[in-house]
DNA sequence: AGCACGCCGACT
DNA sequence: GTCGGCGTGCTC
């Protein structure tokens, strides 16, 4: 007997386990660890797919086993690598299995389901009212209560039945095509050893020494040609073509960029190279960050590591954060391994998503380059992996599974002992840290390439009475570096640094910022209260009249958005060409390079925007980029915040000025002194370090103590608050007194979508109870999710809010 | 999730 | 009496 173990897709606590199915005889040639089958499921005829993770001899299970309806695949659509990261990965993101089997697939495989309600007896008047002469019709959640209860009532009346139907979207919509392994002269000897009357052979063969460059050659193809399934079948008992599978693309392979080739590497470059491909050599499992500044080739360092791998046969995986997937960045690749590359960017539709992910899967491709779930992607053999930015934020899902791709890129390259990459001008802490400590071989490439000179960084202090007279949000240091910019026809980026707005309270006089006694992180508005809250301790007091230090009236909350920016501008210069770039223009798919591109092709001057903007764009004509407010980062109730800005003016910065242009940089602050400040306009990191490291000593953060988040939620606020210090009463029992327990606090915002929210933070250094007692808690609070509570576990989260 | 079972109030 | 509401527990 053969039995399979299978994660069913129910995603509940209380089916977050593997069931039992039996493998009928005529199914057990067929069924592998890693494939999808379809099984019954429940008391009813309830059918839903499930993953193959196991297959063994004996059951432990002792009532009799359901047996597997149906098999979906026809190879397994995941290897046992992945069947085992879906464990690793399920457990340390708290989250189900099946949730994170279904994020390495693309989107298509993921099952859909309907039920059909089919009559059974047609003539009764009820069952015509119903269906009205239709066959059968489908439930549907628009569907009225009322006909709801219509149909259970037919149901246990037993004149109706219900059907349900497992889709798979994408189930290997695969198609039957010829190849050979012969040349044309050999095909020739073939064709001459034909006996004279096998009419359907000679043709056949003649048609494929005329397509030999065309293969593999569809079926469907053959049968217009006039060639038929017996003599395909006779050629291919003749040894003279086989019969393969093949996956049609919906789109053709762009036109391949132009080719480009190796560029001559400085000092710093070849060092990393050289330590990089040696690791990739001898198969280690080693972490390099290499910690290099905007300009001083780091894409030329990953291409020729990847380089090395491909030359070696095996395969090579990049990350990339989504708003740096441009097609400069992706022709760079492609330019240099051609179509031996597969890009999985969000522009993709779903269907040529599941095109490439199945050219990677059978082995077409040897390098992937993408965004954060690019990290599954299915490659064997993998050589290196490089991701770049690595402090980009976005590298960490925030819905569930809530994983960092930085993690389950450690855990594959130990699967595949290969070497992992991690690249920024300005390195995440804790990578820094780890480097520190010789956790990671830390690169440093500290030259630009080409001798570009850094930009020339000003900062501006708005406190001052010249700037702080002035009406809009524009210095007059500002407004004259803009308007030169325009009289010498280049380019300008104006970086509106909008996170958080008018949430915190400043003094337009002295810079002071209304902050949390206990925290040390500001206070933020909270509307529905009407008060200044922190959402660490929960402390919160009345909205300050005057300035609490300087006494000034002059305190107000803070914040601009991008549309009054552009306004202000116009007023000020009225012939100046703006493009805006936020949110609300770039809702639309491919809005945001189309942007890109207009202001590429220089029919703008001035480019707008927030964050999106600042990174990794390379645009010639550009001498001036302004950051509006460099501080609203640095106000958010966030222990990154001095990190977030500092990276952020650091990026903005690096757009300034190219080769021959030297470029300038205005950063506007009520902070001059700032180290985040002062530190990025001098490109210095080392020291932004240092510094940043002694204040989240100080403070007991990351990277000196592990975070934990918990979220709790329901829309009746008395109810959430009672759960979150059952909550925190539960893990003040099973942690140490070291261990620093943080709230429960409101969110951010408190109130979404008629749910309040409150969090607890949980700090530690070493809890070996944390991780069991949270398994427990969730198995205690999944029967309260039907009662409208939802508990929510983050794992080293990378914003607190 | 979906479904059965079981217990309760309120209507043909 | 029975229909339908909701709480509880189970799914190999």
């Amino acid at each position: 007997m053969t039995v399979a173990e299978v994660i069913v897709d129910v995603p509940t606590m209380q089916t977050n386990r593997p069931f039992e199915y039996d493998v009928p005889s005529n199914l057990s040639e067929v069924v592998e660890p890693g494939m999808r089958v379809e099984v019954p499921f429940g008391r009813g005829k309830r059918k839903i797919q499930g993953f193959v993770m196991k297959l063994k001899n004996t059951s432990d299970f002792k009532g009799k086993l359901k047996p597997i309806d149906r098999v979906i695949d026809l190879r397994p659509v995941l290897s046992s690598e992945m069947l085992d990261l879906s464990s690793w990965l399920a457990n340390r993101t708290y989250s189900f299995q099946i949730s994170c089997l279904q994020t390495m697939l693309p989107n298509v495989m993921r099952a859909k389901y309907h039920q059909l309600v089919i009559p059974k007896d047609d003539d009764d008047s009820e069952n015509q009212k119903l269906f009205q002469g239709q066959d059968n019709i489908e439930v549907t959640s628009q569907m009225s209560d009322e006909t709801i209860r219509l149909i259970n009532r037919l149901k246990r009346q037993d004149k109706v039945e219900i059907e349900y139907v497992v889709e798979n979207k994408a189930s290997q919509i695969k198609r039957q095509a010829i190849t050979t392994t012969l040349n044309p002269i050999q095909l020739r000897e073939k064709r001459n050893e034909l006996r004279s009357n096998a009419k359907a052979q000679l043709k056949l063969v003649n048609y494929l020494i005329d397509n030999l460059n065309n293969l593999p050659i569809e079926l469907s193809t053959l049968s217009s040609e006039g060639i038929n399934r017996a003599a395909i079948k006779t050629a291919e008992k003749n040894d003279i073509l086989s019969v393969v599978e093949v996956t049609k693309r919906r789109k053709p392979v762009g036109v391949t960029p132009e080719k480009t080739t190796k560029m001559d590497l400085s000092e710093e470059q070849s060092q990393a190279v050289d330590q990089i491909n040696q690791a990739i050599d001898s198969k280690e499992a080693k972490t390099f960050l290499i910690e290099g500044v905007t300009g001083s080739g780091k894409t030329e360092v990953y291409l020729q590591t990847i380089d090395r791998a491909v030359t070696e046969n095996k395969t090579a995986l990049m990350l990339v954060p989504e708003i740096s997937l441009t097609p400069q960045m992706v022709n760079r690749v492609t330019g240099r391994f051609g179509n031996k590359v597969a890009v999985l960017h969000s522009g993709l539709s779903s269907g040529e998503r599941y095109d490439e992910w199945t050219r990677i899967e059978n082995g077409s491709v040897q390098v992937v380059v993408g965004a954060r779930s690019a990290i599954f992607a299915p490659l064997k053999n993998i050589g290196l992996i490089i991701i770049d930015e690595e402090h980009e934020a976005s590298y960490k899902q925030d819905d569930n599974p809530r994983y960092h791709a930085r993690d389950v890129a450690l855990w594959r390259a130990k699967k595949h002992n290969c070497p992992v990459v991690l690249g920024s001008a300005t390195p995440s802490l804790e990578s820094r840290a780890r480097a520190q400590k010789g956790v990671y071989q830390l690169i440093n490439m500290k030259k630009r390439i080409n001798q570009q000179p850094l930009p020339h960084v000003q900062i501006v202090d708005m406190r001052d009475s010249e700037n702080s007279a002035v009406k809009g949000d524009l210095s007059p240091l500002l407004q004259d570096k803009l308007w030169r910019v325009l009289k010498r026809h280049e380019q300008a980026i104006i970086l509106l640094n909008r996170r958080g707005y008018s949430s915190f309270m400043m003094c337009r006089e002295c810079g002071f910022v209304l902050k949390c006694p206990n925290c040390d992180v500001s206070l933020t508005y909270h509307k529905d209260l009407g008060k200044m809250k922190c959402h660490y301790c929960g402390h919160e007091e009345e909205v300050p009249e005057t300035c609490p230090q300087c006494h000034s009236k002059k305190i107000g909350f803070y914040g601009t958005g991008t549309q009054n920016l552009e306004r202000q501008l116009n007023e000020l210069l009225p012939e100046a060409r703006i493009l805006r770039m936020d949110v609300d223009t770039t809702r639309r798919k491919g809005a945001h390079a189309k942007i890109l591109k207009q202001f590429g092709d220089q029919n703008a001057d001035i480019l707008l925007g927030t964050q999106m903007i600042a990174k990794g764009l390379d645009f010639p004509n550009v001498t001036l980029v302004g950051v509006v407010n460099a501080d609203t980062t640095l106000s958010l109730s966030d222990y990154r915040a001095s990190e977030r800005t500092f990276q952020l003016l650091t990026q903005a910065s690096g757009r300034a000025g190219r080769a021959d242009k030297s470029g300038n940089v205005i950063i506007q602050t009520f902070n001059p002194d700032h180290y985040a400040i002062k530190d990025a306009a001098v490109q210095d990191y080392e020291t932004f370090y240092k510094q940043e490291m002694y204040l989240r000593h100080q403070a007991n953060y990351t990277p000196y103590y592990f975070t934990t988040l918990i979220s709790v939620s329901h829309k009746d606020e008395g109810q959430t608050l009672k759960q979150a210090y059952w909550l925190k009463r539960q893990l003040t029992t099973a942690l140490s007194d070291s261990a620093i327990l943080l709230g429960p606090s409101p969110t951010m915002v408190s109130r979404k979508q008629n749910k309040y929210y409150y969090q607890i933070i949980v700090k530690y250094k070493h809890e070996p109870k944390l991780h069991q007692k949270l398994l427990e808690i969730l198995n205690d609070t999944q029967a309260d999710t039907k009662k409208g509570f939802t508990v929510a576990i983050d794992n080293e989260p990378q914003h607190i809010d």
